[in-house]
DNA sequence: TTAAATTTTTAGGTAAATCTAAAAATTATT
DNA sequence: AATAATTTTTAGATTTACCTAAAAATTTAA
């Protein structure tokens, strides 16, 4: 078993291995808020209890058993997410801090008990797949906003940004989960989106249109 | 903010402070599963951030800081034992070490949602009291079987022993919270009590009938 | 009321996760 | 390809919660 620290380091290492493949250390440094020496220390840990393979000055990768440890994590945090907004009524920009801690409770039971009374959810608040009790989990493809052309549509189904700050401009917005959206207009100066929603015309800025996940269904 | 252990010192003393007034340094090692040197050092730190009243050599007492600390980690512990015997289908003999971790989720709006969202229990599943946000319950009154006498009546309304055998050999014989009982005999030879429940009469040892709560209701 | 037993504390050390400062390796730039 | 900039690692400390062994205080028993 791992402790609380490690958990948090294979979590953060699983989520910078979606992007690249060696994930560096000053990388994690950052994510864990910490020191890269510190993080050279651990990762020498985990290499050593096998979570990862580790070559100096190469960044590190994870191993099956690691990924396994990782993805564990990641159903826990999504499952407690689900928990908090459709039974305790938290918004979706006020569960992250919770599910961090709650993520480490260890017990199969409670987990797998937890998935039933929720009904088996398939995605988070934020549209992020919920391993299933094997890890198994669609990897869902989606575009960003920022990606789409003009007189594109979809439907938002997720977000690549959890901050409660971007959250909470989404839903002053009206821009939350399952909304159908059209690319009206590309604005040359800025770039940011003309896009409709709920028959409204919004103008959203470039950064945020970038951390919109939309499933296209339409015109594309 | 107390750390994890700090707040499971804390949680131990208040619960040996309701039999003894000064508790012991011993008495804390044993049930911290550690050593009474590394209680001293503890306790020290715990005075010094005015949680505890100690002496050395005096054992020690909690503040009123140290006391609303302790009864805030005894509120979430038993709510969350409510949570998970009514919404997640735990047995109670199950639920223990699983609230021991979820008790030391740090959130004030975590833990009053989900007081709401099980009705505001008044107690947990082995009857004991769950103090509200204001770390208020009622000193319910209760006697221990034991102490019965022949053709005393009750109801189960408690238990002061929380390990999973014992609850698991309660369950079995059908003594379980709300069950109406009455003492039939007591065995000269061994103390062991002959009760009447759900129309049957069983046996139960000494050892059993010390750790069942009753709440009396009739020839007392 | 002194000796024996028990309880508690002190002293000195360990392991986990962190830090700073400096050295070493890698990558980027001229 | 040599130098500069960046990244990473090493070395040596710190903090928290724990340990063992021995000393000190308290309690119990003779």
């Amino acid at each position: 078993m791992q402790s609380f620290t490690e958990e948090n380091y294979l979590k953060i290492i699983y989520h910078l291995a979606e992007k690249t493949n060696n994930v560096q250390t000053n990388a994690i440094a950052e994510q864990m808020q910490t020191k890269p020496a510190s993080v050279t220390d651990m990762i020498k840990k985990l290499a050593e209890k096998g979570f990862v393979d580790y070559i100096k000055y190469q960044g590190v990768t994870l191993t099956d058993k690691g990924k396994n440890a990782a993805v564990d994590i990641v159903r826990k945090h999504r499952l407690w997410e689900v928990f908090l907004v459709d039974k305790l009524n938290f918004k979706w920009d006020e569960v992250h801090d919770v599910a961090e801690e709650l993520e480490h409770i260890k017990s199969t039971a409670l987990i797998e008990r937890l998935d039933e009374f929720l009904g088996f959810p398939k995605s988070d608040p934020h549209g992020d797949p919920i391993p299933d009790k094997n890890g198994r989990f669609a990897k869902t493809q989606f575009t960003k906003l920022i990606d789409l052309k003009i007189s594109d549509q979809g439907t938002i189904t997720g977000v690549s940004q959890h901050s409660s700050a971007f959250l909470k401009h989404l839903e002053k917005l009206g821009l939350t989960l399952g909304k159908q959206i059209e690319i009206n207009d590309v604005t040359d100066f800025d770039g940011s989106v003309e896009i409709l929603v709920a028959g409204k015309q919004i103008n959203i800025s470039r950064e945020v249109a970038k951390h919109i996940l939309i499933s296209s269904n339409g015109k594309n």
